[in-house]
DNA sequence: GTGAAAGCGCTAACAT
DNA sequence: ATGTTAGCGCTTTCAC
């Protein structure tokens, strides 16, 4: 039997059906707009909606097989302002969509909470989100099993059956490579991301690939394994920096870890950009409050977000859409951080 | 009549019943602790629970009567990083209580959509945690007539009869200021946060406070308002950096606009710290990638979240539990970017 | 200690 | 074009 419901505003759509002199099934039609309503029927019950002040049950919408509105992020660690970028996105479109927005992180899955992934499935939300998941395998199995629809963020190379948006991580890195090639640097240092992370692999391609065009060769010396946090990027920089014949350049997979070079070159006296050219990737905010300003490869993080959201959004309405893998167009940020090899560093 | 549903898992707690042999309220009773079930009665309807891979229907659940176990977020625009700190220290401690978060963004409740804040308090979301709410008057106004359970993360001021969690805003003030003189500062520029905003308003107080307490006094000159973005930092440096007699320490109302001075001073040439001291606000992770690596007060944000979303949880089970603000302790970081003032600068 | 049954507010057939 | 009605899966009285 009814409890007292917790808070006060419970107008139903009966309520409203009785204003409007209708049936509930009526106002339902109103609120889905279902196309079979008398114009004027139907402005008779927004009227009474209006002056009742009458708003959804989600639950009970979403319990009776309607949408529920809402969709599911599931985002790695949060903080890193990356994330940040991409989530702007997305609730910028969502917003659009009057949808809201489930936050879920990553790491909790790791507990024992099957719960965590039923509440993700059951109807609480219409479609996931994936933000670079780490360990997608048997997650995005069920996943597909259920024929649950859901986007990839900045994730590629788990299939061809996927819905995914990502940025064009090979261009990048082939870009970064090439610019720094044209400024007349030979010897490229390059630090890579997490390798079993596609985006982390395309960008150190896209390195190797701009070194044989212009007929370098790829030094196995020149490449060291980092993982996307600042002291890895600290430590390769030293590495390279050991190395008998310096580089003149060094290529980071992304902004933190270009800080973390940074800060291992001034240690060794040396100067950025003279001494030593640095070029990141992903424009994070920080890329221009550094010192100085860091020359690096835009991710267009927040138009991921959006895209992304869109797609599933289109996915939710229609089912049966073919899958697509986005890339969006990343761009150069040329700053301070690096500059044209003088003739006598040759 | 029913729809096909739309994914499999669909098993419920008749199923369950079936199963074990018992009646589906039976079920219910021992889905949510219900203390009169025979123990074995009780084992058995957890058996049967396990065998058929059974996890709870939230949207029934909440439709009934039920708990949502999820609680609503409302924050202000992303990606500071601020607020990725406080959120990670919410769902840590909503993780253990196993509730879900659902995000809200503030930006969206301009838009016409009544629906929103009617979504947060419909029983979808059990209680909501409000960071840093701009002009959050009449929402709150709304929640408390509601009896809607919520907690503020940051943000003093609006009334006695809510509860919030905060950082020592005053104290910390009250803190760099104190360092700065004892390092010989005397002329000590300081830029305000917004100041609509009680933390802000702290700040300041707790830098005037310091300041009288040595016996100096509070140069209007010396202050300039900003609003918590970088550059409004850098353009109150300017005007501080314009002043006929210099100050030799500037104390900014957050670390993001502190990046704001470090330019500015940069941009007149003068050098960091030993021309010019800056002391931050917050600790930010990027405190420690600028160089030099920026001294100022941390805020417990982490801890903030953590402790909020534990105050909010109890507020749920206990709604008659009295309001309480509480003011988590402040640290004073010192780095690279303050030094003592040397003789020749007195 | 356990079962029966009435809703929670809505959507989506199915009638008319 | 509109009304009628059967659930969605659960919580919670109320009986026994």
């Amino acid at each position: 039997m009814a409890r007292t419901s917790r808070f006060s505003g419970n107008v139903t759509i009966i309520d409203v059906a009785q204003e409007a002199g209708v049936s509930y099934a009526t106002v339902s039609r109103v609120l889905n707009n279902d196309l079979h309503v008398k114009p004027d029927t139907r402005e008779r019950v927004i009227r009474s909606i209006t002056r009742l002040g009458y708003t959804v049950n989600q639950q009970a919408r979403m319990l009776a097989g309607g949408r529920s509105h809402v969709i599911g992020l599931l985002v790695p660690d949060l903080g890193t302002g990356y994330i940040g970028e991409i989530m702007r996105g997305v609730d910028e479109a969502l917003a659009a969509a009057q949808y809201d927005l489930m936050l879920y992180t990553t790491h909790r899955r790791k507990t024992k909470e099957s719960a965590y992934v039923a509440s993700l499935t059951q109807g609480m939300t219409d479609g996931l989100l994936l933000i670079l998941p780490r360990d997608p395998g048997d997650f995005i199995f069920t996943l597909r099993q259920r024929h649950f629809p859901y986007v990839l963020i900045d994730h590629q190379g788990i299939g061809e059956t996927e819905s995914s948006v990502g940025a064009a991580n090979y261009q990048g890195g082939y870009d970064a490579t090439k610019y720094l090639i044209e400024l007349g640097h030979q010897r490229i240092g390059f630090i890579t991301g997490t390798m079993d992370l596609g985006c982390a692999r395309e960008r150190l391609a896209g390195y190797e690939a701009a070194l044989k065009e212009h007929g370098l060769s790829v030094d196995p010396k020149l490449i060291q394994e980092g993982d996307f946090l600042q002291p890895s990027g600290f430590a390769a920089a030293q590495a390279l920096l050991d190395l008998p014949e310096l580089p003149t350049a060094i290529f980071a997979s992304n902004d933190v870890m270009a800080f973390g070079v940074m800060e291992a070159v001034r240690d060794r006296g040396l100067r950025i950009p003279e001494d030593i050219s640095i070029i990141g990737f992903d424009n994070i905010p920080q890329a221009v409050q550094v010192s100085p300003q860091l020359t690096t490869i835009q991710q267009p993080l927040a138009e991921m977000g959006r895209e992304a959201a869109r797609r599933l959004l289109g996915l939710i309405q229609e089912p049966e859409r073919p899958y697509a893998h986005v890339e969006l167009p990343t761009q150069l940020m040329v700053r301070a951080s690096t500059r044209a090899l003088t003739e006598k560093a040759g």
